[in-house]
DNA sequence: AATACGGGGCT
DNA sequence: AGCCCAGTATT
């Protein structure tokens, strides 16, 4: 390997040792079952959102075992919030496979195989708990290696994927014994020093070997891809609460789908259609909640009805009391309308 | 190759 | 009002 490659990851395990974080509660854990659990609630979501849910998953399934022993729906409830919803289901039936499998596989091309688990999350893995020298491909390093290389492309295409992912894995460490640190301080440099604005060149230790500093074009890169349109869906909310003891009616959202596994209030795309399922009885109006998700905004339109009949207002749903509610997973919006 | 999939934190 | 986040699965 020639010299100037392994500068890189002397320089960046030097500075992970001194700078890096490592207060992070899975932070130099070599247990798979822990390292598996952060690296899937961290993907697309940030550290500080991260750490109350996993304490409380930590908590409720101490072991692999425990988690894939639970019912899918207590899972979805402790995920309930954090957002990406199919990550809850494949993490269930995750569990289930490592648990037949008589454990976690040690390689990361196996543990790619299992549900949930993709190539850089494999590969973050198999790095931290095997010292497997595989490279990972995160935003953090998308962003690193576009300023380390200039990289005149946006990085999300498949073509430059494909190429970054070999850049990346020219640069490991010779010595595997180092993967753990050095996949933890590329994740670190991404965080705090080379981030998306205000990158602080001077206290990377890598600056000397990066092609947009010497350019002085740091800030250039990544360069960025145009972004899709975002669409628009507008729906009413029928909050429908039993006026003998303030039950909800809730559905539970088909898979796949926005909030798939989810309970929610029944949605319906006219208001019309709204107070035809209601009747005569008296529809109020609360106010509009914006909601936005990555491809589309979404107008939700909540209207409250107060059920005093015996019979099931709608076919499909259930009365949830607020003694059970807890029980049922529910997205954030509509914790936060409920109050 | 393009699209679906959450929600919060930050500027 | 954007941009970003320890991405993956599906079509």
């Amino acid at each position: 390997m020639p010299a100037a490659l392994t500068e890189f990851s002397a320089r960046l395990l030097a500075w992970q040792r001194q700078h890096g974080r490592h207060d992070l509660p899975w932070c130099g854990m070599r247990d798979p079952y822990r390292v598996w659990l952060s690296e899937i609630m961290l993907q697309q979501t940030q550290v500080a959102t991260v750490r109350t849910y996993y304490a409380r998953f930590l908590a409720r399934f101490p072991s692999v075992d425990d988690l894939a022993a639970a019912p899918l729906d207590e899972v979805l409830a402790l995920w309930a919030g954090l957002g990406y919803y199919t990550r809850a289901r494949n993490l269930h039936a995750c569990a289930q496979a490592v648990v037949a499998l008589g454990g976690f596989p040690r390689a990361a091309d196996a543990l790619e195989a299992l549900p949930g688990i993709g190539r850089s999350t494999a590969r973050a893995i198999a790095s931290f708990c095997f010292e497997e020298r595989v490279s990972i491909l995160d935003g953090n390093v998308r962003r690193v290696l576009a300023r380390l290389l200039a990289w005149p492309h946006p990085t999300t295409s498949a073509r430059a994927q494909k190429e970054l992912w070999a850049h990346a894995d020219a640069l490991l460490p010779p010595a595997a014994a180092d993967m753990p640190r050095y996949t933890q301080g590329l994740m670190d440099l991404g965080a705090l020093v080379c981030t998306p604005r205000g990158p602080r060149c001077g206290e990377c230790p890598v600056a000397a070997l990066c092609a947009a500093q010497a350019q002085g074009r740091v800030a250039e890169f990544p360069l960025r891809a145009p972004k899709p349109q975002r669409g628009r869906r507008e729906q009413w909310w029928l909050w429908l609460e039993r006026e003998s003891d303030g039950a909800l009616w809730l559905q539970q959202r088909p898979s796949p789908g926005v909030w798939a596994g989810l309970w929610s209030l029944p949605l319906f795309d006219a208001e019309a259609d709204l107070r035809a399922a209601v009747g005569l009885r008296t529809v109020e109006l609360l106010p509009r909640i914006d909601h936005a998700l990555t491809h589309f905004d979404w107008v939700l339109h909540p209207r409250q009805v107060r059920w005093s009949d015996s019979a099931p207002p709608l076919e499909v749903g259930q009365w949830v009391s607020p003694t059970d509610r807890p029980r049922y997973g529910m997205p954030a919006p509509l914790k936060k309308l409920l109050g």
